[in-house]
DNA sequence: ATCAGTTCTTAAGATATCTTAATAACAAAT
DNA sequence: ATTTGTTATTAAGATATCTTAAGAACTGAT
């Protein structure tokens, strides 16, 4: 028996969904904001979470955040198609797959599942989930390493989140104080400086010559950004 | 040639099942209730097991637990829709997974072929099962036995598993709270520091020396790994 | 009730990482 | 050319993480 919590504060999504998962395996529970959701992971023994981002009280991000800070179970993101899918990008950094609005349902069912075997066995079966290659740089986010040009260069923790994060969406340019909220999960003071300085340092372990980035751009006034190839 | 076993006391059921499954690979035996599914069980070699819980003469559940008193092969129990699900679903223990009717094609290929695959890669008969070996370092699931370059070695209950959990996904990185929910079963509250304790004693049982671990690496800020390959 | 083995807690010291602040270099606008 | 705001650099102090040890609490067996 699995349970599973489905988060969504239009109650015909959450219908919609409870009939595609209709199994006897499942225990469906519901919650129609984010702070229910909480409620309810921590309270019940959830096994997998699908959620909506937007939604009152508390939005999904805020949510996924939340659960995160004690809870590894796998969370499944819904977004609507248009949904400011810009602004969302790179939030999503502690979700597991998701899932965009209109749902086919035999997607719903094959991702559920997906995620179900991957946090109940603890072989993922898919081994090359969550790497990024991008030019001579591969972030493999199993195994936490990263691999310049084939040879493994060490990052901090806030290194490796930053590169993550800007590899997962690369050419998209953040700004300082966007990067610290994300990675740092909190008000943005103070920020300029402190991501001035880890950019630094990632630059010094990526860059051939750190003065003259071939991976990590800056845009003044904007951020800063990874190329999406570079041209040689 | 993989041996198929279907089950049901429609006959119409098992037809249908039949066509799902006609593939030159797959040899199709049938019974119409739980006592005849047994004598083929018996007598022949079968590979996988499709059977309907509500048969008249023995029902489904009888027959798993008759199965089980000495055959490992996979089970796949058919489950009406409206069928009493919860009543039903505590007495599934030694089943393998179940599919509801009315079925969807794909989900019983895609069932059938998930069972066989994983039947035939660590089933019975073959001797390796639940083995993992890391360099020096060989667990055995079926014993619990660990052997570190031939020689047995003593493991705690909580010991073994996060070994086990390490070797499972070697190379992939475990912070120290995703090791607690695993393995304990429960919230990582005040994990870090226990976690840290028996990855201690593990060291002093695996490593050479310890404070120079081989084998259990610590990725600082981020979590353990096991390595998937140590070089001397 | 005692014992041995296991697990958990605590805390100190060692090590690695992060932040801060001060300053320099740079880019855009006037 | 000057000004303003942004980004880069550096190093030292603050913070966080990891290791290790010792002992307490718990468990199951005798």
């Amino acid at each position: 028996m699995q349970n599973i919590l489905i988060v969504d504060d239009e109650k015909d999504i959450v219908n919609a969904l409870k009939i595609y998962l209709s199994d006897p395996d499942y225990r469906i529970y519901e919650a129609y904001d984010g702070k229910q959701a909480l409620d309810i992971v921590e309270k019940e023994d959830i096994h997998l979470v699908l959620m909506d981002i937007m939604m009152p009280v508390m939005d999904g991000i805020t949510a996924l955040n939340k659960i995160r800070e004690n809870s590894f179970v796998p969370i499944i993101l819904l977004t609507a198609k248009g949904e400011d899918a810009d602004k969302v990008l790179g939030l999503t950094v502690g979700a597991d797959d998701y899932i965009t609005k209109p749902f086919n349902p035999l997607e719903v069912t094959a991702r559920v599942r997906s995620q179900l075997r991957r946090y109940l066995k603890y072989g993922s079966g898919n081994e090359d989930a969550g790497k990024i290659t991008i030019d001579g740089i591969e972030l493999d986010d199993a195994t936490k390493q990263v691999l310049l040009d084939g040879n493994e260069i060490a990052l901090t923790p806030k290194e490796y989140e930053i590169l993550k994060l800007l590899m997962s969406n690369p050419g998209k340019v953040f700004s300082p104080r966007e990067i610290y909220s994300i990675i740092w999960q909190e008000k943005p003071y103070g920020a300029e400086n402190t991501v001035a300085v880890h950019i630094r340092h990632l630059r010094e372990k990526l860059e051939i010559n750190p003065a003259e980035p071939r991976y990590i751009k800056v845009i003044f006034g904007q951020g800063y950004k990874i190329e999406k190839r570079v041209y040689k």
